[in-house]
DNA sequence: CTTAATTTTCAGAAATTTCTGAAAATTGTA
DNA sequence: TACAATTTTCAGAAATTTCTGAAAATTAAG
């Protein structure tokens, strides 16, 4: 397994972003190698690589496969696994949105709800509920967002594409239609 | 600084997940404080709250501020420094987001730009190349999306919270009005 | 069943991040 | 200016996360 230079940078810098996408450097790293390379890649070669341990490789390759971002093959005549990354790009970076997700947003949203149960007990208390409601709401619809998002069909995702700005012509989209209707 | 059981549990949530969005524990238990919390709050009653260091409120604060997630005020006859959320829930989300947008995908944005300006020498580096442009047009695209979301007054968001499951919603009108007249 | 190839596990090592607290620096007041 | 209140800094301690590598477990072939 010779990477070449792209490659090498590639796979260094989604170490080092690993983090913050919420996967430590050596998955972030196996993960980008398994993206780039089009040949399916086993773990001895991965380790090589990479220069980490095997150890280490079969835990990354767990984690990775609990995402269901990469799947296994065989090659014939050999009993070593191979991996290669599952999908479309858009299918993996749509996985790893919907997982963040999940990580990010529903724990708080079920927290706060059950928060927003109780009685506040003093005017201290009332004002805080407010708050929480605000934050609530907020970070339900930011829920909702990511939720119809990551549906989102390959197909779709070349309309709001062509759309440029996306968000904004639509934005603008919905104000003209809204401008039509009389009253309010 | 006595904080009530409701203040108590959204204070240690945004602790835990203070790392997934960003910033560590107690950075992000410094932050929930403030965000619930109505008054003015100064350092040392973030120290007796959280029981933290001194030292590490102060840290805490520098980070905060940098983020432009919180302000300073004076009480009058106090030489202490007292601090509050600033802005309004939506501004904070809307900092927050930003600023995890230019951590995680303009550096990667950056990286990927440069990788397509150089020549492919083979074969396998042709298909790499086919690689990154596909993850270099989906992380544009987030990026822009990103990008204007963050820019939404809160009046446009205001709008978007009542299309319900929003950006659905939208799709759908989008797609109608391309075939003909939307007639919803 | 036996054996060899391969993968997984996990205790402890290494690396990294966070936190403390005392000392240094800064600030406001007299 | 002198001084006390307050904040900041930062070296090292503590906590947490990641990684290694040898041993255990699993798997497939004969």
């Amino acid at each position: 397994m010779k990477l070449s230079s792209q490659a090498q940078a590639f796979v260094l810098h989604f170490g080092e972003m690993g983090s913050r996408w919420g996967f430590n450097r050596t998955v972030g790293q196996m993960f980008a190698l398994l993206t780039i390379h089009n040949k399916p890649v086993n773990a001895d070669q991965l380790a090589e690589a990479l220069k980490i341990s095997r150890g280490n490789v079969s835990m990354g390759l767990k984690e990775l496969q609990a995402w269901r971002l990469i799947e296994l093959h065989h090659q014939p005549g050999d009993r070593k696994d191979y991996f290669t990354a599952s999908g479309s790009i858009w299918d993996l970076a749509r996985t790893v949105f919907e997982e963040r997700r999940k990580r990010e947003l529903d724990p708080t949203l079920t927290l706060l709800r059950q928060l927003l149960l109780t009685e506040p007990r003093d005017e201290q208390e009332t004002e805080a509920q407010k708050k929480i409601q605000e934050v609530y709401s907020l970070l339900e619809m930011l829920d909702q967002f990511a939720n119809t998002l990551s549906k989102l069909e390959h197909k779709d995702l070349a309309k709001l594409m062509k759309l440029g700005s996306g968000l904004n012509k639509l934005l603008d989209l919905k104000a003209g239609a809204k401008a039509k209707k009389p009253g309010k």
